[in-house]
DNA sequence: TATTGTTATACTCTATAACTATA
DNA sequence: TATAGTTATAGAGTATAACAATA
């Protein structure tokens, strides 16, 4: 052992005693962005990205969103998810069902393939988040999901 | 009491059982998503958003970063580090100043304007996390920020 | 040869408003 | 009158590559 052995420090370490890495919307945002783009990274084989993902996810639920909810839940604006159900839809990989009790709402729902895509890419996913949060032990990932879900559910 | 006191959900509740809402990639885009347009819509009048923030925040750390340093601790690309820092100082906030050591360093430090400014700036966005993480404790906030600086800044 | 800041370019994401068809 | 979906547009954010000055 010798008194040089530096710790694995990343070099802008005397950054985190500034006032911005105790904020967490700071916090919020490079966490967001870095694992974003990994998950990005993982989805793209599958002509996927985190958005994409996230409306086949919950068209495969069996949930039957229409594309309100799905901006709603999502936080998107309407406008976006058309775009994000157009491509998927153009794939193959969720289909607009008429909603029978209001003819104004289109049902989303996943075709097989969009199934299988989704099986895929929720591993890739998984794996993705495992990376991201590696520093992270297992109780508290537990403990980190359940406060993330109040921060991004506020409320109701 | 009457038997249809409705519950105070926002509608897309039944979606928090789907796989979608146990990802942590999502529950942050989510809590972000929000976050930064509560933010940004606090820190409009001042002429600044969460990113130029995260700049002038730490260009009156007193720690006086290199643009390389900014663009590694905020995630963002030094390309982009530039941009921000070219409209901070068009407006007088921050100050590029040579390093004596590197000269191909800049160091970025704020202006006295630009210190006032960032004061008025953070009690906003202290407003807006308070809004935010409205839904959780005060020891549920202290918990999340040390996990969520786990998740921000993993390994090192 | 490698690194810092810079410029340029293209693409993705976000925000807004207006339009249509239904309710 | 209000809502679901759509279209269009502009601005913000992200990703890459190349370049000059310096190490």
């Amino acid at each position: 052992m010798t008194t040089n052995a530096a710790p694995p420090t990343s070099g802008t370490d005397r950054f985190l005693a500034a006032e911005l890495a105790g904020e967490a919307s700071f916090l919020i945002a490079r966490a967001r962005s870095r694992g974003s783009a990994l998950a990005n990274d993982r989805l793209a084989p599958l002509g996927l990205r985190v958005r994409s993902y996230s409306v086949l996810s919950l068209a495969c639920s069996g949930l039957r969103p229409t594309q309100r909810e799905l901006a709603e839940f999502l936080s998107l604006d309407p406008s976006q998810i058309v775009a994000l159900v157009d491509a998927l839809e153009k794939d193959g990989q969720v289909q607009r069902i008429p909603d029978p009790s209001d003819r104004r709402s289109k049902l989303i729902e996943a075709t097989p393939s969009g199934a299988a895509l989704y099986a895929r890419a929720r591993a890739l996913t998984c794996e993705a988040e495992d990376v991201s949060l590696g520093g992270l032990s297992a109780t508290e990932k537990t403990e980190f999901l359940e406060l993330l879900n109040k921060a991004a559910f506020p409320i109701g």
